[in-house]
DNA sequence: GTCTATAGCCAGATAGAC
DNA sequence: GTCTATCTGGCTATAGAC
């Protein structure tokens, strides 16, 4: 096949750039950084990705959907809510910390681009909350956890998995804490979170 | 005074460019832009404000210095650690309501400058912990809220906070509401918020 | 497929008239 | 102080040799 060989160059322009559009942004991202972290000729991106907004968005589709598989499990796995939410809390973290810059480049990206937004959400990958919805409602109703709009416990969850990461140079400067320390307290929260969350939630 | 026939131009000046650098952020932005936003010449911009950069920088110090006393009231106030809860969520959500871009722009532009950081912790504006952290250690002593960390109670407060407004984006799309459903969503939580904390910690 | 060289454009910054 | 016109550099993209 003639893809196998153009295999390796292609994804090592992928890996580049992400690398390079995680840390930077859509427009700060130069080519020729992407290129020099390839250790390959900028005209090589043109020649694979044909333009830079092209290539923005092979990046953005490849890191949304390693995300939206995390974000599935707390809706649509076939556990109890306290479950859902100490396996979705336990994961989530353990993941980031391996890809720091990720949840901050969606966010980021999203916020800038509102158009794009409706594309990623007409496409297949993107979950839906209805599931998650009707079991809290349920467990309302049975007295199991106290009365709370499912939404208001999504955002919740979601808040205080994902923002730590993305305000962590704001967080770091107000706790006064060094990087070591700040991982070190990620790390507690993947259980941290889940105890906050079904304190507040769980009837006792 | 000199400066006073200049105040109208150079206020207009940085009122266009919080605007359109909020929305776009600092790489996007374009000088441009902002002229035409404060309706006057590009020229202009370079005669008050010497650079982007320096526009820039002008910029964010007085949207910081905005964000700041809202923080410093949750750390600093001289109430019950439950009113400074409930103060904060209430105050801090409708301040954001009416400055939508505002905190996604601070965040946003702490992660791409990890420099700029530094400058910013090193002004006097930039509150400390040690008081809040003080008082919630206190109450656990006491018996009055379970046993948590200051430091991971803080950032519970921070991310119920703001998160659900930088990743109004994704959870639209999770929760697929309209941006009117939305809204509504996050004037509730101005209370929810912290009856869901209080509820967590508060020892019955 | 991969490179070098360069076209072409766009944005930040300045010069200089008024 | 405010404008128009222009310079300059940098970045995306392409042409064309190998």
């Amino acid at each position: 096949m003639e893809t196998t060989g153009s295999n390796t160059t292609e994804s090592a322009i992928l890996n580049a750039a992400k690398e390079i559009f995680e840390r930077k942004g859509m427009a700060a991202a130069r080519m020729q950084e992407i290129a020099d972290e390839a250790g390959i000729n900028k005209a090589m991106l043109h020649y694979y990705y044909r333009s830079k907004q092209l290539l923005f968005e092979a990046v953005f589709k490849s890191a949304f959907s390693m995300l939206a598989p995390q974000l599935n499990e707390i809706i649509n796995a076939d556990t109890s809510i306290f479950e859902k939410i100490r396996n979705f809390s336990s994961n989530y973290i353990s993941f980031v910390l391996k890809h720091p810059y990720l949840p901050n480049f969606i966010i980021q990206e999203l916020n800038r681009n509102p158009d794009f937004v409706k594309k990623i959400i007409a496409g297949k990958n993107f979950p839906n909350i209805s599931k998650f919805k009707q079991q809290v409602n349920e467990k309302v109703e049975e007295g199991i956890i106290r009365p709370i709009k499912a939404e208001q416990l999504f955002i919740n969850i979601i808040s205080l998995n994902i923002f730590p990461f993305i305000g962590a140079p704001l967080l770091k400067g107000f706790i006064n804490v060094n990087d070591v320390t700040y991982q070190q307290l990620m790390e507690d929260r993947k259980t941290e979170i889940a105890d906050f969350i079904i304190n507040s939630i769980k009837i006792k």
